[in-house]
DNA sequence: GCCCTGCGAATAAATATTCATACAGTGAAA
DNA sequence: TTTCACTGTATGAATATTTATTCGCAGGGC
């Protein structure tokens, strides 16, 4: 052991090993059945440990629900913005932003439709109790930035940017819930596209430049 | 008694109230806090009755709900089908649906939040278990038979209608389910119009007659 | 007097959480 | 190399908690 707390022991590893297999079969059951209507039990059942052990990594239920929302909505975030954040023009990054989409979906699916059905902006008491990761306000804010740019540049039409921040997010919800269940990497593309198509072509000014 | 079916005593009556006034403690408390965050004993405060008098009109606390969801689903789709169906060009009658929306907010408003965020699309157990009140399927239908008629001469681009009819649809509830919370009636009617423009003047081909 | 209606304490049910017990791994001593 | 006391980890029956539901009793109406 080198002391460098880098580097982990064996025990260790598995200790986070395990914890980690706890979280992936509470992701698999929540995004299927939601928080409310899976038991610890069936946590336990699904990762092949014990009731008991589940408290040795998570305090409660609720603490369990939290790490594993927290974790995947800050992967995701990383993700997202990677992809709004390349340069190009504001019609090229939203383009980006929509092509991105199949892929986001295939990777992230069940954390996806979790998070849409109990951490969406819908949710009851699990919205309002929990740190909301920032994923929603992060792509607001970005598809925002991009929208009022190209508005201010004129290369896009005057809108009400709230109003169009909420059509576009929330159009790409609705339609990644209803496609990550069984999820179809062809057909989310073709999704995706004319959901670009029916956006950017709606905004896109006629005497702008080609893109 | 007259013996005329149509004709309550007065017992029958205050039946009827009492019920109602149990269904609509419950809108109040759901609508607020969602179906797993109110007790049947909350309920029974909020309408002033005994926990035990609940069970005399609904058999289950899940009965209670369906029996709401059911009754108010139906009076928001004999409103909306009375909007959408109003004689006019096809852009005309989406310019109507959207213009009646901060009325329907006003009129439906626990309604309207209860659905959402519990029977919308994305809802969990409840929405799988439960008969979803036809509203969704119907406004979506109609939309779509606006749209593709509004393509087929020539007043609209051409768009996947699907993918406009779920942008339009979801965007409404995005919306919706904000504002209900602290009505405004002069900020619902002003967000909405926003919305109007966006999706209209996006979808109106700019060689088509003037509405 | 009988029936109806409402009441709320008691019971039932479901599931989150606890903790005594058992098992596995470790490292020092023989 | 083997043994064994100690530590760490997992188990699942038991307990705790919350809330849905029941039903005997009381009061009111006819």
């Amino acid at each position: 052991m080198s002391g460098d707390t880098k580097v982990l022991s064996r025990r260790q590893r598995e200790r986070l090993r395990h914890k980690q297999e706890i979280l992936n079969a509470a992701l698999r059951l929540f995004s299927t059945k939601g928080f409310h209507n899976v038991s610890m039990q069936e946590i336990a059942s699904g990762a092949e440990f014990a009731i008991g052990t589940l408290y040795k990594f998570f305090p409660s239920k609720e603490a369990l629900f939290d790490e594993l929302v927290k974790a995947s909505g800050q992967r995701i975030a990383v993700d997202m913005t990677a992809v709004l954040d390349q340069p190009g023009t504001e019609a090229g990054r939203l383009r980006n932003y929509f092509r991105s989409l199949a892929g986001q979906l295939e990777q992230h699916s069940p954390f996806i439709r979790l998070y849409i059905s109990e951490m969406g902006m819908r949710g009851g008491k699990l919205a309002k109790e929990h740190d909301q990761p920032k994923v929603k306000a992060l792509l607001s804010s970005k598809i925002r930035s991009l929208l009022e740019a190209g508005i201010r540049k004129g290369l896009f039409r005057a809108v009400d940017v709230d109003v169009a921040v909420v059509a576009i997010t929330s159009t790409v919800e609705a339609l990644a819930f209803e496609m990550a269940g069984d999820f179809d990497r062809g057909k989310a593309a073709s999704v995706f596209e004319s959901v670009e198509h029916f956006f950017l072509d709606g905004l896109l000014r006629l005497e702008a430049p080609p893109q």
